[in-house]
DNA sequence: GGTTTGATGTGAGATAATGCACAGAGAGAG
DNA sequence: CTCTCTCTGTGCATTATCTCACATCAAACC
């Protein structure tokens, strides 16, 4: 039973009992219906009507076809109804991704965007792995670093995320801060796990501090921050991240070239939902006091 | 949700989520397949799929086609699956009609016949007027008289139905019988009600006998048996129907004028349907008794 | 790094579906 | 009985749809 379309031909053939009414409700000519039935009748090799001379009767055939395709039809209405309907309400699911270094700065926004639309779920991935836009795996990626150019996202800017090196107040007392970058060499440092990591910051520590004074080294920027805060040495980490916790120190104050711009990713075709929508527009509203001016 | 055929093509790259994999299965070229998919969301405002280099990933309300879509076409395949087995199965209903006059040999055969096919009901239908085959009410008639030349009809002789005037033997030794055509003035008959009657053995009697002489008129058949039998008159029945009655007596052999020729009908649309054929085939072969010869 | 493979898009010609116009045939009204 | 109205059915012109061919692109694989 391939032609669907025919069937629904049929459908209405026998829910109204005549080819030209049938055809005046799907608009089109009543020679196209006619020879829809004909067409189905031959490849079912059964009489769906009855022909006279005032119209057609269902037989035993068309009239089981008329009650499936009745249910159908009720079926699809209701697909319309939904899919249309969805489209203009925040429900389902909401699926973010982004660098686990952001997590203390979106999980908030998440529950509270939560909160605000009773009938929406909220996953939040982060993970070594990118999650793609494309595959479907995210409506909505905060990506950092350079302008993600994937052909069929859409990539506004967040913010920039102002990072600069800090100490624990412990490893202050014992070791004091470095007076100007001359001075790192006397220090000890905690740096990202992967040597060629593309972040300005991590660039910047790679060109002056010697490799040996980067005793720690972690994938992870909360273990990073870990470690600053048990005294271990310096290490760069966000701004608004070190504010939270108590016993941090600002070596120096951050640089503009440190800064990670933050862009706010999105695949083509989900852009324009408006669940998407509503979220970044959440999103940015939340995030104002975040920037640094 | 109109165009059913794009719902059907957008399930199957749902299912398969490829747009080449969903084009070799439906057997049309990828390119139709994207367009149906671009129109549908161009209906419906909604993206349902995400497209990527690999294929095409449902959205939410893609997996919300592909269900109601998947269950569609289990249906439509059941459907197809009933209509096309029916078509040569005998079963559900089989409704003939006929003029009244015949039931005592009609009835016989359809009992036989449901006995034969059990999933089988029969409907006999017989009454004042014409029920027609053009319009579903009947899947077989079998009709007296000319040729009927219905043009959607298909009509086959079945056999001539012998009629001859009789008398009950209690009219006979109280009047006699007539020995010939012109003692008929001297006998009281039965006749048809209807003046007008075309039947060649009620035209005959129109011409030979004093219309003063025809004292008992009906419309039935078996009234008119009954008033024969009761000793009213001499009245024209089959030569079969009589047979089935003790007490009557032929007063003239049959003659081949007053024979009413029997049609076998049914519609053009129903003739081919096994369970017609079947019962055809049923019909011919238990009534060959019937036949004169 | 280049190459191959398998996927999605897009424009132009071929094909099939559609619309149009008219014929034919009952049913019902006057 | 005729006239009219409505509905089915069919050949022909038109339109829309599909196929074909090619371009493009990403991923995988040597």
């Amino acid at each position: 039973m391939e032609h669907w379309d025919e069937v629904r031909t049929a459908y209405n053939v026998a829910r109204i009992g005549t080819v030209s009414g049938a055809a005046e409700v799907l608009g089109v000519h009543h020679a196209t219906v006619i020879r829809h039935i004909d067409a189905l009748e031959e490849r079912l090799g059964v009489k769906l009507f009855q022909r006279h001379a005032r119209g057609y009767t269902p037989t035993e055939a068309g009239n089981d076809l008329l009650r499936v395709a009745q249910a159908t039809d009720d079926q699809f209405s209701q697909l319309a109804g939904r899919i249309k309907g969805r489209g203009n309400e925040v429900s389902g699911e909401l699926v973010v991704t982004s660098v686990g270094g952001l997590s203390h700065l979106l999980v908030p926004v998440l529950a509270a965007f939560q909160e605000e639309y009773a009938g929406l779920t909220v996953r939040y991935l982060t993970g070594d792995r990118l999650f793609r836009l494309e595959y479907g795996e995210a409506h909505v990626a905060v990506r950092a670093g350079a302008v993600p150019d994937q052909p069929d996202n859409v990539v506004q800017p967040f913010f920039r995320q102002e990072i600069t090196p800090y100490a624990s107040e412990a490893y202050v007392a014992r070791h004091g801060l470095p007076e100007s970058c001359k001075d790192f060499g006397k220090h000890r440092f905690i740096g990202a796990d992967d040597p060629k990591s593309r972040a300005p910051f991590a660039r910047w520590m790679q060109e002056n501090v010697p490799a040996e004074n980067i005793i720690f080294r972690s994938g992870d920027v909360h273990a990073q921050r870990r470690a600053i805060l048990s005294g271990v040495g310096i290490g760069f980490t966000s701004v608004l991240q070190a504010a939270e916790v108590e016993g941090l120190v600002q070596v120096v104050p951050p640089k503009p070239e440190w800064a990670a711009p933050l862009w706010l990713v999105t695949h083509m075709d989900l852009h324009r939902t408006t669940k998407v929508q509503a979220f970044l527009a959440f999103l940015k509203d939340h995030s104002k006091a975040w920037q640094p001016e």
